[in-house]
DNA sequence: AGTCGAATTCGACTGCGGTCGACATTATCC
DNA sequence: GGATAATGTCGACCGCAGTCGAATTCGACT
């Protein structure tokens, strides 16, 4: 028994996140007021929180939609017979290109997704746990073929390839990686040296030498200089 | 000449500081409104925005405050002689208990650091400079030592530990790691792992197989278990 | 000292996210 | 079918971050 009231209620919903998607991408989260946003799926105001508790919630449903779309075409450019290193970098490039292919919106995703408030962790797991679950096949698809040693730990092979992925995101919001190549290089040098401990045989090519010392120029000052205190209290 | 209008710009600037301290420690950032902020340093709204252009900068600010002082104790607890593998814990997990010590405040640090705006950038780099310079102290004497390998790239070491330092608190975010000590054994596990790659020798025991089952335990079912869409379009 | 321009202060105002309670619609029970 | 409960809907309203222009204070120059 689908009640009326159930159907109807799908529907509003699907008409909130229809107007969401336009609007979002059309001008972007911020500018997209919950008024307009209401006005837009042909309901009034008060009504949206009657399907999300905040804004933010919305836009996590909003990625979920997205998402699903992208990580459909995601599966077919990465070849499941590549070598490990290639799996894992071409799948975190797609996912990297995918979320910075607006600056703004990554970055809110980013957020939401790697620190999420106490609220949305359940929907921020679901939704990492598309990424992280594809990565974790690609590990045991390489165990299993004797590419990665059969006693490496894949939980903790996964752990290291996100913190991967989690640190050139990072890097590329913070301004340590500028263009989309010193990503996937600095990306790439990471996990390579790290299968250099974890694999049987070659992890892959050597990084371009030239990207990475475009990585290394702005660091050429870090060594003990991060400490020059101000002395001006009280 | 310190004309009297500087002065009182420096003075003022620190009274505002003063009460973000109190106010943000006593009820949290979220929790005090701009306008409480002013009354307790004795000014009127508007005035504030002469001195920081947004809340979040006086939430950087504060967290400035805060960290110098943090650091100051943080360089005694950690032994510059002691093995690489414990300096980089002892560092990342005092930095995680800095950070988390108030849940709230640390989500709210962590995603400015991480994943800044565009207009913090240079404020937020600023910051975690302090963090990753000492974590490059710590490699560069590690390497002259002898412990890392000669031709390692320190930056590459660099980005590697900090890597896994955001992804255990993304991951404490995240609801992953429920225990400040299955965070550490994660950290360590990760970093030992890595280290078998970079170092001579020994790099560390190993991590505690039972708290590493207690990781791992939710994880169970994430073998292929990922891919299930839902089909109510249109 | 007196005057003018620049810098600073201020609170009323705007726009938005989120709440609330009055009202409307649908389900349930006799 | 009619009465009542449960569930949805709505926009006026609240609190707050950030803006703006009028008013005030300060420094420089005569």
């Amino acid at each position: 028994m689908t009640t009326l009231r159930a159907q109807k209620k799908r529907q509003t919903r699907k008409s909130i996140l229809q107007a969401a998607i336009r609007l979002f991408t059309e001008k972007g989260f911020e500018q997209t007021s919950i008024e307009e946003l209401a006005r837009a799926a042909g309901i009034g105001k008060g009504t949206i929180y009657g399907y999300f508790a905040t804004k933010q919630e919305i836009f996590l449903a909003f990625c979920e939609e997205e998402i699903d779309y992208v990580f459909k075409h995601m599966d077919e450019e990465v070849d499941p017979e590549a070598p490990l290193l290639e799996q894992i970098v071409a799948l975190s490039m797609a996912q990297f290109d995918f979320v910075t292919a607006n600056r703004e919106f990554g970055r809110l995703f980013c957020r939401e997704i790697a620190f999420p408030r106490e609220s949305m962790a359940d929907k921020s797991r679901e939704l990492d746990a598309q990424y992280l679950g594809r990565v974790m096949q690609i590990i045991q698809r390489a165990q299993q073929r004797g590419e990665l040693h059969a006693d490496a730990d894949p939980l903790l092979a996964l752990a290291n390839f996100h913190a991967f992925y989690l640190m050139v995101i990072s890097g590329w919001y913070g301004g340590y990686f500028g263009t989309r190549e010193m990503v996937a290089t600095m990306l790439r040098a990471l996990c390579r040296q790290s299968l250099i401990g974890w694999s049987n045989g070659d992890p892959g090519t050597a990084p371009d030498q030239k990207v990475m010392d475009q990585i290394k120029a702005p660091f050429a000052e870090m060594n003990p200089a991060a400490l020059d205190l101000q002395e001006d209290d009280l």
